[in-house]
DNA sequence: TATTGTTATACTCTATAACTATA
DNA sequence: TATAGTTATAGAGTATAACAATA
């Protein structure tokens, strides 16, 4: 038996039930994220080392600075990712002959080929949430989503 | 002087750059998310602590679980969140008279004078993100993202 | 037995800020 | 001085799972 139901709702509102993006975006990135999350258990790795492998992936080797430029997250942040894909021998670290500071990342043969089947999780993942979408709708929400994180990155380059 | 630029670009590259949704939906989440806690903190209240007293802003009192499956959160983290509130004098826990397990939150006077003012970040942060967007698109990003939402709930209710 | 809420535990994710070693 | 990367610290945000009280 449910509970007697003594909440009434309240009206009128002073503040509007629509328009608040965060709270729904930050819902739904959570949830997608979470269950992403599952599937990537079962290969060892979480969502933050798959972004990373990710932009990786295209690339020979990249810096660390760079990568937290394109990942909207600190080099400290980026530091602890990449010791996490060392460990697991995913990724590598190589000083840079030309400049004793800097260094570069790239993926192992391993990591490398564990990519193809992340992103197989990620595209299943992906349809599980968003399969309902017209196609328009779709790439829509993709371009938007894009749209942001570009100007975002012209605003504000890493805060750090 | 930036480094040598030794790192290329691979090509081909066997996964899409694109059809990853997870990733921008995350970026852009966790970005605007953390742009909102900035703007929250002067109030000293966290963006989680608002979502739940976004909920109770709309009724007289909540229970804990019904609040849990609105925001898609276990009992156990709306016990933390509803500590938090109770203890910044924001909210109330009230046993439940015809029930002696269950209780209801609600919003005190100083809470629900808050949401007000927080409703007001939370535009000017939606405003700092979204502006861009034409009417149309920002209609569709938040029907789109409300779709999610439902779906999500009617599939799983909590998972506990 | 099932349900309500709490507690204990554990991790991921991320930031900030100070630090080291170059440049 | 400025830059690249690391480290130490901290806290938010969640989950899982076991538990207590009540139904």
């Amino acid at each position: 038996m449910p509970r007697t139901e003594s909440c009434a709702p309240k009206s009128p509102s002073f503040i509007s039930r629509d328009g608040y993006l965060v709270g729904w975006l930050r819902y739904v990135s959570n949830h997608v994220s979470q269950a992403f999350a599952r599937k990537l258990e079962d290969r060892g790795v979480t969502v933050a080392e798959w972004a990373v492998m990710r932009e990786l992936y295209g690339v020979d080797c990249l810096a660390p600075s760079r990568l937290a430029g394109q990942l909207g997250l600190t080099r400290g942040a980026i530091t602890k990712l990449a010791d996490r894909l060392v460990a697991k021998s995913l990724a590598t670290r190589t000083p840079d002959a030309s400049d004793a500071r800097a260094q570069t990342l790239a993926l192992t043969a391993q990591g490398r080929g564990l990519v193809p089947k992340l992103a197989t999780l990620a595209d299943e993942n992906d349809a599980k949430f968003f399969a309902h979408l017209s196609a328009k709708e779709r790439s829509m929400l993709e371009r938007v989503l894009k749209d942001i994180v570009r100007i975002r990155n012209l605003k504000s380059i890493p805060v750090d």
